[in-house]
RNA sequence: GGAGAGAUGGCCGAGAGGCUGAAGGCGCUGGUUUGCUAAACCAGUGUACGUCACAAGCGUACCGGGGGUUCGAAUCCCCCUCUCUCCGCCA
């Protein structure tokens, strides 16, 4: 959520900077609000004040002179009943004007990039060699099918399309890449591993700013109302929803596994086959909270964080900065990490690394302060996936899957799955 | 799910219609005193919004949340939420 005040001072600003995400929210009707509003407060307080501040002359004139008392009285109930009736409007206006803040998006950092799609989106930099088998690489549905360790059909048996069977090797694997990301992320990374509720209320999920915009992407239960996280971002960066941290407690980093639920309503007929868009997957992610003057020093430490997971894992990868039209509602700024995939020839996304800047910190309320005394400040939030499991897998067994048709486990993950191979020897 | 108890400032804890942002204590910060530390004494110590330079000052609100009574409510009435205890059930 953007800060009022900063919107209806620097409209034009504003405007022009939410611009280079391609809508332009109309701002008009937000500043008009804005002063409305101020208008109404100073009214309704001028009343109360009026108010509040005769009941010691109420009391002396009951005593000294009851028709005066009551005559003041009359007035004062007047007055009281304006007050109320102010005080009313201005309620539903603040609602009004807190609804229609929610649905604006965050500005996007100086340095991202101009552009309208994916397409625009420039590479940063790249890291590994990508293999060059000397056969036909098969996509990754193809390999978990035959190897046994992926059960599509089973998968929709159960749930319906998009969700998926791991059986045996494959269970083991995914298991496997969970505890070595946690294992690296909290041994040397520095992160303190959260285990948290995978169903949130409503307002947990408008704190990161999946709602109110985005409820049709959400899967939620009925009574009572809650919903299922579609990523560990939400619980753990609403951990500190309402509270304002202590001096020097930040940074703070914290690593959750929690499977993720997505609608992924607006996706239809897209990456139907295999293990890329599924409506249940795991991920590691990376969250944390960090103070102003440092977050952008910190997103590059995140992402970098995420990256070393890919590359212990020997798994090719590029990092792009996302363009204006690209970016995400809330993020400031957002670096991808794409991982080769041999077998559909292409680079996809495995992690996605974001600085909201004060954007969530606003609508979860989470603050920090620098010292004993001192003013409570907005905190800046940061998050990525360090990674995406069930992408991880798939890029794992497309990038190791050797002539005879089995797959070649990393070194780094073999101590984890007890196995360096999937399939016949 | 049934029965009961409770929710006040960073913490503990008063308060029972008016000048209470809220006694008292603890903690914390600054100062005085002081070989050092401690103790003692003095002062200060919430958040949000409005005005304004997002300063000072001033104003308004906030005693779990919402609504009501009243000129006026932390204090009276109604609804809700949460916490704790006991019973039931359960992993």
């Amino acid at each position: 959520m953007l800060d009022l005040r900063a919107v209806t001072d620097r409209l034009e600003e504003t405007q022009r900077r939410l611009a280079l995400r391609g809508d332009v929210p109309a701002l008009g009707k937000l500043s008009e609000l804005g002063g409305r509003r101020r208008a109404w407060i100073r009214e309704s307080e001028d009343l109360r004040h009026e108010v509040k501040s005769s009941g010691p002359r109420v009391q002396a004139l009951m005593k000294s002179d009851p028709p005066a008392a009551a005559a003041l009285r009359e007035r004062l109930k007047a007055a009281s009943v304006r007050q109320k009736e102010l005080e009313a409007s201005l309620k539903e206006l603040e609602i009004e004007l807190a609804q229609a803040l929610l649905y604006v998006p965050n500005l996007p950092h100086e340095s991202v990039p101009a552009g309208t799609s994916s397409a625009d989106n420039p590479v940063v930099r790249t890291w590994g060699e990508r293999p060059a088998p000397g056969f036909q690489p098969k996509p990754h549905w193809e390999l978990g099918e035959a190897l046994g360790i992926l059960d599509f059909e089973r998968g929709a048996k159960l749930s319906g399309s998009r969700f998926t069977v791991l059986v045996g090797q494959g269970a083991r694997l995914e298991r496997a890449l969970i505890s070595f990301m946690l294992d690296v992320h909290t041994r040397e990374h520095g992160y303190t591993e959260i285990l948290p509720p995978y169903l949130v209320l409503r307002e947990s999920m408008q704190g990161t700013g999946q709602l109110p915009k985005f409820e049709e992407d959400a899967f939620k239960t009925v009574d009572p109302e809650l919903f299922l996280v579609p990523t560990a971002e939400v619980p753990v960066t609403n951990l500190h929803r309402d509270e304002i941290l202590e001096a020097g407690a930040l940074p703070l980093r914290y690593t959750a596994h929690t499977p993720c639920f997505r609608r992924e309503a607006g996706a239809a007929g897209r990456d139907t086959r295999g293990l890329i868009r599924q409506h249940q997957f795991n991920k590691v992610e990376l969250v944390e909270f960090a103070a102003p003057e440092s977050s952008y020093q910190e997103l590059e430490k995140l992402t970098g964080h995420a990256e070393d997971i890919l590359r212990r894992l020997g798994l090719p990868y590029r990092v792009v900065s996302l363009c204006g039209g690209d970016l995400g509602f809330s993020a400031a700024k957002t670096y991808d990490l794409e991982v080769w995939m041999p077998g559909l020839d292409t680079f996809r996304e495995i992690s996605s690394c974001s600085n909201f800047e004060d954007f969530q910190a606003r609508r979860a309320r989470i603050r920090f302060r620098r010292g004993e005394g001192s003013k409570p400040e907005w905190v800046h939030t940061l998050n990525g996936s360090g990674l995406a499991v069930g992408r991880t897998l798939a890029a794992l067994l497309e990038v190791g899957q050797q002539a005879d048709g089995s797959v070649l486990i990393p070194e780094a993950l073999r101590p984890y799955t007890g196995f360096e191979r999937i399939g016949p020897r």
